[in-house]
RNA sequence: GCCGGAGUAGCUCAGCUGGUAGAGCAACGCCCUUGUAAGGCGUGGGCCGUCGGUUCGAGUCCGACCUCCGGCUCCA
């Protein structure tokens, strides 16, 4: 048969021949350093067979920055993982482990649990694994007979995950001189040997339910990562400790922004600092919603239960409404504004040609969610979304939608974040309401939408909801956990369920379509990706000190504090810092706080000359008026 | 909610096997009178997360709870 090179040269190999045999074939080095082939992109163990005609790419130990290259490194890891646990823990079961973004992890059933310094007696007994080398063999076998083995070993887990598993059942084993097999169910591909192994490190233990079902046992979860050379691990972890420091939830109190209190988890306390940039955002959404047709309306924080009851919420997220006894009636604090939105279109009788109607909204949310799953601004139990609802006719729909996707381009241009954002577009779900040409339609409508903003995106195949597909859009924080920000949703059910209607051209009653979105998401948590994304070095238009004056001696306050007067009249978020300090000092505390512009003021100094510094320590000289020019640059 | 880790001054952290709590930064005071990332000297500051237990004695040992961190589940 013959197969390709990547340079478009044959090779003549014998059937049957796997990658392994077309890289001895071309050279004894290049099979000794492979560790992976690409059949026509598709990463497959070096071992498997290839078919007349593949195109295949060999990677080797030298590939060693490539997604597929590291994954299989440490997939191996992970089976080097589970030989010694198995090792050191007598009677564990062992469920799976895959290579994951940034390294690997296997989940077991201990019979004791273990605590996070028994890693470091795993992680020895890896390294003498390493020390002795390991080699893998691939082989396969019957359904039938690997439930057989497995069942005869007592892991449970590994019959159950056989009899799920599609395709053929393949069995790696893995070896060394003495013996001392350890023979894994994997699909590959694994490397054929634990040289290329240089750096290998169990990072943290977690639990995680098996199959990922919180009905299923809980198993022990170790993770770990693994690197083809040492650098490459230190560089990792560097990666992460300064990752560590753009988290939103130590900038935020570190830059006096918002704080957190155990006397109300999962809600930020704002300081007037932080309440700049909220404002920032606010104003904007404001200015915008209005430019754009929406008008602000306000409705209630807290409703009858009745009213979830009517809504559906309170069937799906009733366990999640914080409840107020009021009498004899219970009250829920609202999670969402749609229903009020609703009632509030009901007031009226409404014709088709008042529609579109856009009510926009603020609100303040609450929502009970699990402690465990808090997170600074990005997972909070009370927050607020640039929520809004859209009722309209079904012709009404694309246009609506096409403006919203024109507002999402807009923001996420405006705030310097289009790069960190993805969107999911969810399509329909087995238990859709309409016909498929009408889905055909509304998920066109979407998916054209999305290519036209260029924004990557994935298609969440049947997630939709029964009554309309929805796109969310997400953005990543500084630890690459992607969140969910905007969204923009169809609701054809809620608005029946809540009576809305309007009169038709037909004079007739049509219930309206509504278009629930909301853009930043949640106020709170674009705030954290913001933060996270500029390390706390927020752009100067949304820096909540903008300028700050430092008079060089007591002799020149007055001139420094009519100068900070001048630009805060001039619109700027301006301050002044008393000369108790030394320039250099506070120089270095107007850095540390990332503010933007400072502004040296001492005998040298007028109207005419300016010693202006921007932050990261650019100086320039410049009069009042080209300072101004300047700042309207920023 | 579940698994693992942690909670000591405003912040970052030290405090070995139980014997009355310590550093740096910050704050405050005084001196210096400042020129683009830390001037000097001094002072104050602690329910050692909360509650309970063991002990002559608990920051330290035990239990429960709360909160935070890493995951899992969930996320309208």
């Amino acid at each position: 048969m013959k197969i390709l090179l990547p340079d478009n040269s044959e090779l003549e190999l014998p059937d049957g021949a796997s990658g392994l045999d077309a890289a001895r074939a071309i050279g004894p080095k290049l099979a000794e350093q492979a560790v992976l082939v690409k059949v026509d992109g598709e990463a497959r163990d070096l071992r498997a067979p290839l078919a007349d005609g593949d195109r295949i790419q060999l990677l080797t130990t030298r590939d060693k920055d490539d997604p597929d290259a590291l994954a299989v490194l440490r997939h191996s890891s992970a089976h080097l993982l589970a030989e010694a646990v198995r090792r050191l823990y007598p009677g564990v079961k062992i469920a799976i482990g895959p290579p994951i973004e940034n390294g690997f992890y296997y989940d077991f059933d201990f019979r004791e649990p273990i605590r996070e310094e028994d890693l470091e007696r795993i992680e020895a007994e890896i390294a003498k694994e390493l020390k002795e080398g390991r080699s893998w063999e691939r082989s396969e076998i019957s359904r039938e007979e690997a439930k057989e083995r497995f069942a005869a070993e007592d892991e449970p887990y590994k019959v159950e995950l056989v009899d799920t598993a599609e395709g053929d059942i393949s069995l790696y084993t893995q070896s060394h001189a003495e013996g001392d097999d350890f023979t894994d169910l994997c699909r590959g591909p694994h490397l054929q040997n634990s040289k290329p192994i240089k750096a290998l490190k169990l990072t943290h233990l977690a639990g995680a339910y098996w199959r990922g079902d919180s009905t299923k046992p809980q198993l022990t979860r170790i993770y770990g990562t693994a690197f083809y050379a040492k650098e490459d691990l230190d560089a990792y972890l560097e990666r992460l400790e300064r990752a560590r420091s753009r988290d939103h939830r130590r900038l935020g109190p570190q830059l006096d922004l918002f704080h957190m209190s155990e006397y109300s988890p999962g809600a930020a306390l704002w300081t007037a600092r932080g309440m700049a940039i909220y404002n920032a955002l606010e104003d904007l959404r404001r200015r915008e919603n209005a430019r754009r047709g929406y008008s602000e309306v306000k409705t209630p924080l807290m409703w009858d239960v009745e009213l979830w009851k009517r809504s559906g919420h309170w069937e799906k997220y009733g366990d999640n409404l914080f409840r107020i006894e009021h009498g004899d009636s219970l009250y829920g604090l609202k999670p969402m504004n749609c229903p009020g939105h609703m009632l509030l279109f009901n007031t009226q009788l409404r014709s088709y040609r008042d529609l579109p109607i856009r009510y926009a909204e603020a609100a303040v949310l609450h929502r009970d969610e699990p402690t465990g799953s808090l997170q600074g601004l990005t997972r909070a139990r009370q927050f607020s979304q640039d929520d809004a609802h859209v009722f309209c006719t079904e012709e009404q729909i694309q246009e609506e939608i096409d403006a919203m996707f024109d507002y999402v381009d807009f923001l996420y241009d405006t705030f310097g974040v289009r790069e960190l954002a993805h969107a999911e577009l969810a399509t329909r779900p087995d238990n859709k309401l309409g016909t498929d040409e009408q889905w055909d339609h509304t998920e066109g409508v979407l998916k054209a939408a999305l290519d036209r903003i260029g924004l990557p995106y994935r298609i969440a195949a049947g997630e939709g909801a029964f009554y309309g597909p929805k796109i969310d859009f997400f953005m990543d924080d500084a630890l690459g956990r992607p969140w969910q920000m905007g969204t923009i949703q169809l609701d054809g059910q809620q608005p029946e369920r809540l009576g809305c209607t309007y009169m038709g051209a037909d004079n007739r009653e049509h219930t309206p379509y509504v278009i629930h979105r909301a853009l930043f998401g949640s106020l709170e948590r674009f705030i954290g990706i913001l933060l996270e994304h500029y390390g706390g070095a927020l752009p100067f238009w949304l820096s909540p000190v903008q300028v700050r004056v430092l008079p060089v001696g007591e002799g020149h306050l007055d001139s420094a504090r009519t100068l900070a007067l001048r630009l805060s009249e001039a619109g700027y978020r301006t301050e002044v810092a008393e000369p108790s300090e030394t320039i250099g000092k506070r120089i270095r505390a107007a850095e540390l706080e990332k503010i933007p512009v400072t502004i040296v003021y001492g005998d040298k100094e007028s109207d005419e000359s300016l010693a202006v510094r921007e932050r990261g320590g650019e100086q320039s000289e410049l009069s009042f008026s080209s300072l101004l020019e300047r700042l309207a640059t920023l």
